[in-house]
DNA sequence: GCATTAACCACAG
DNA sequence: CTGTGGTTAATGC
């Protein structure tokens, strides 16, 4: 165990690929994993952010309570960053995140990160282009929410779920109603109406959390088409 | 006006 | 926690 944890980590982000055995050893030295239950929280909004946050594996909710209403952000998949932008861009959390699943989670101390993106140009480049994916998707997310009616919201959203998350047809819903309502921007009773809509129209099947992508052309179209 | 959309309220499983 | 029905408000023909 002399090189650490994070010599040996299978998990490692494309970043952390770039760095040389002396490097990851530093960082093992400087990285605590904790395994998160579902419901546990890994960041909370408003708490002094001292950590860069690294999603081995498992489900997380980002979260920001607003003025009105609790608002999700995203779900994101491990191995991903999660607190980049809050710990390098404020002093404290600007958004909360949640495990939805079993996750395992690196608090990888600032210092130590920063030396890294100074000193090794491959891992800053790494670092860049996933910030730099995050925003393109969270512009589409804001055009898409805007402009997209229920429905369209709702497909969205399905098919996130099927194609970046769990990669098949069928899957189980890691969220309650409201919550899916809180990710799309509706309320808890129109995305359990446009839900049994689908249903009857066939193109999903649904029962509890479990959902079913029958007919994945027309959520598609739904999705496209607002 | 009339239709569509979706939020809010309420109530029942 | 969910599903549904009624009501209401906003928006667009």
């Amino acid at each position: 165990m002399s090189k650490g944890i994070c010599y040996y980590c299978q998990n490692k982000s494309k970043a952390a690929g770039k760095l040389g055995n002396k490097e990851l050893e530093k960082l093992g030295h400087s990285c605590n994993q904790v395994i998160f239950h579902k419901g546990d929280k890994i960041m909370i909004q408003n708490s002094l952010s001292y950590n860069i946050v690294f999603v081995k594996e498992g489900l997380v909710k980002v979260h920001v309570l607003g003025p009105e209403r609790e608002q999700i952000i995203n779900i994101l998949k491990g191995p991903c960053y999660l607190g980049i932008p809050t710990t390098i861009g404020a002093k404290i959390n600007k958004y909360s995140a949640t495990a939805i699943s079993e996750t395992k989670v690196c608090f990888i101390g600032f210092d130590i990160f920063k030396e890294f993106v100074l000193q090794n140009g491959e891992f800053a480049y790494e670092i860049i282009i996933e910030l730099s994916k995050n925003v393109l998707f969270n512009i589409k997310k804001c055009i898409n929410q805007i402009q997209k009616q229920g429905p369209g919201k709702i497909a969205e959203a399905l098919l996130y779920f099927s194609e970046e998350i769990f990669d098949n047809e069928v899957f189980d819903l890691p969220l309650t109603r409201n919550e899916l309502g809180d990710l799309t921007c509706t309320s808890r009773e129109t995305t359990s109406r446009i839900l049994t809509d689908f249903s009857q129209n066939g193109i999903i099947k649904v029962n509890k959390k479990k959902i079913s992508i029958l007919n994945k052309k027309k959520l598609e179209k739904i999705s496209e088409t607002g």
